[in-house]
DNA sequence: CTTGATTCCGAAAGCGCTTTCGAAATAGCG
DNA sequence: CGCTATTTCGAAAGCGCTTTCGGAATCAAG
């Protein structure tokens, strides 16, 4: 079968292959005639524009890359198929490509960010849970690669972003606990050098306080982004001399290493304390008790962050594409009034 | 700041962009010392060659694209980012690219695969969760583009494919029911219209047989691959007139539906009616009780798929990259001894 | 010092497409 | 019917890299 080229239809046409390319491509100076004539033959012999040439051609990549959070974990995982699965639609509209690129250590990050604006493969990239300070935002902005964040880092006035607030969700989980009797509540955290990890800190603690609570330091446990660590944190923060009545926990996969701990110290969680998660995987209605959690919109994100980095990259301000979602509370069986249990 | 291109380097070199191009190829015909030259210049300029003006000189793709199954689904998805990390990792060691693509219908797939063959952006394509004839399959071998199939279709003979024995799989799972003392072992499958799903109530029906127990048709529903459809389809089973006293399901989303469906039947799951599923979820860990399973080696597999396509396109045969793994029982909490609960 | 084999590099074609430019053909208009 | 606009297409130059081929220079050998 031979190789159905542009050079191949314009024989068969008896045209020339600019002409065809040009019929093909919509421009104005092709006659209704022979533009039906070429689009009938395109389709009869089933051609497909070798892409790789046109990209050459015309300079423009028709590729976007994921690059993939590093020190990924089996449980909070979810997030990435989802995101790749809404950001493939929306560039599928368009016929552009999804990359899938990954980087274990941050010099390798950056080497990848450098190989990747300089290889001209993609003309846009999309980074998620960015760090506070995160460099491959420097560097993304330094080769001038269009870009979009899922998430924010501290300063992000300057570059587009999707993010969920979830500083404010952390305040209403604090005034659900409280509304349900807890005063002495606990934080299990994620690293702060996660910007994330941050906001939601702020966010425990500005409910804290805008309750009137007493802030208490020691309630507060920064842990690693898995369930083993939130069970340690668990444990240790349960072990200590006043122990809280309620967790709040910075992701989900905490919560779940939580919901363990309380279980290994006799307790029942859910009644005897309560814990709420962030992230609102869809394994929580599983978890033993299902675990509340305040769930983030990602239903569509990837979509919308793939429209969002399409428009930036058709020339769109990208500071006209910073978008903040907010989270609900989804209350499953984990959280509930407080106990008598250490009274 | 220019574009570093081969020119660019060669003007700085005062060589010619062939012969660059060859010293930075290592091609036999360039003098060490010119070659070491080149090599300085290009890092100091930082020089990455234009990908997409080498794959359409070279004509190769250097890129391999991964199917993404359509239908998918929350609590499944962890093996998709499992499979794209060791895919990835597999690639970048040639510096190859990693496309994902999706389709959700069915047309929509073999329109997918046409343009991939035919735009040739892709030198492979990896798809997974094939059916028992899959239409994907046929298509790639027609259009001959190398692919490899994570998981078997019927007939697997003629090309490569990377998969677990769950037949082998649900027979040792029979068998370790029936150690357990059970004999009415029910079966939650998927639609056979997958082959997995054939091979594991095989691998059931076998053990059942093997143990010499009296088949019962009655023991078996198929379930979607969800947890409400393992649900439904355990209430449904726990309601007939001969329950089973314990439950096989096909995989571990369904079985987190059973372990529901039994707790929702006033009974104990692991005690008054055991579950196993399949996969090795890590989540597994967290279900209530913790669900017992059939874990198939996950960890490695991207990469080894990874390996075995490149080795395809390299030119091996694919009947020579036929990979069959073993899955083991991981014991949680969700089996045990027949209980008197029936009796 | 000549000859033939080697080593090393320049020249040039080409990958398959896009896009600009200009020329030919047609149409519009007085 | 002549002249200027339009429409429609062919010609050709790239995009940035690879790769083949041949020629100049270098080398070893006679």
């Amino acid at each position: 079968m031979e190789k159905v080229s542009l050079k191949f239809l314009a024989r068969e046409l008896g045209l020339t292959e600019g002409t065809v390319s040009r019929a093909l491509n919509d421009y104005p100076d092709i006659s209704q005639a022979t533009r039906a004539r070429v689009l009938a033959c395109a389709e009869k012999h089933n051609y497909k524009a070798n892409q790789t040439a046109r990209r050459l051609a015309t300079g423009i990549a028709e590729a976007v890359a994921y690059l993939m959070p590093a020190n990924t974990n089996a449980l909070s995982e979810p997030f990435v198929s989802q995101l790749l699965e809404g950001l493939g639609q929306s560039l599928a509209r368009r016929n552009w490509d999804l990359l899938v690129v990954q980087a274990s250590t941050s010099e390798e990050e950056a080497e990848t960010i450098a190989k990747l604006s300089r290889s001209g493969k993609v003309s846009g990239v999309v980074i998620s849970r960015p760090y506070k300070q995160d460099s491959r935002i420097e560097l993304l902005q330094k080769y001038k690669v269009p870009f979009i964040v899922h998430g924010r880092s501290v300063s992000h006035s300057d570059y587009a972003w999707y993010d969920v607030d979830s500083k404010a969700a952390f305040v209403d989980a604090v005034d659900h606990l409280v509304m349900l009797g807890h005063q002495r509540i606990g934080f299990i955290g994620a690293p702060t050098y996660y910007h994330f990890a941050q906001m939601r800190l702020d966010g425990y603690r500005l409910g804290i306080t805008s309750n009137g609570i007493a802030f208490d330091e020691s309630l507060i446990e920064v842990a690693e982004l898995s369930d083993d660590a939130g069970e340690r944190a668990g444990v240790s923060m349960l072990k200590s001399a006043k122990p809280p009545t309620a967790i709040l926990c910075a992701t989900d996969t905490q919560a779940i290493g939580a919901l363990a701990a309380i279980r290994a110290q006799g307790l029942e969680p859910g009644k005897d304390v309560s814990v709420i998660g962030y992230d609102g995987l869809a394994f929580g209605k599983h978890t033993n008790p299902p675990l509340t959690t305040m769930a983030q919109p990602l239903a569509h994100s990837g979509r919308q962050i793939g429209d969002m980095l399409l428009a930036i990259i058709d020339g769109g301000n990208p500071t006209d594409y910073q978008e903040l979602r907010s989270a609900k509370l989804v209350r499953r069986m984990s959280d509930g009034p407080v106990s008598g249990h250490y009274n």
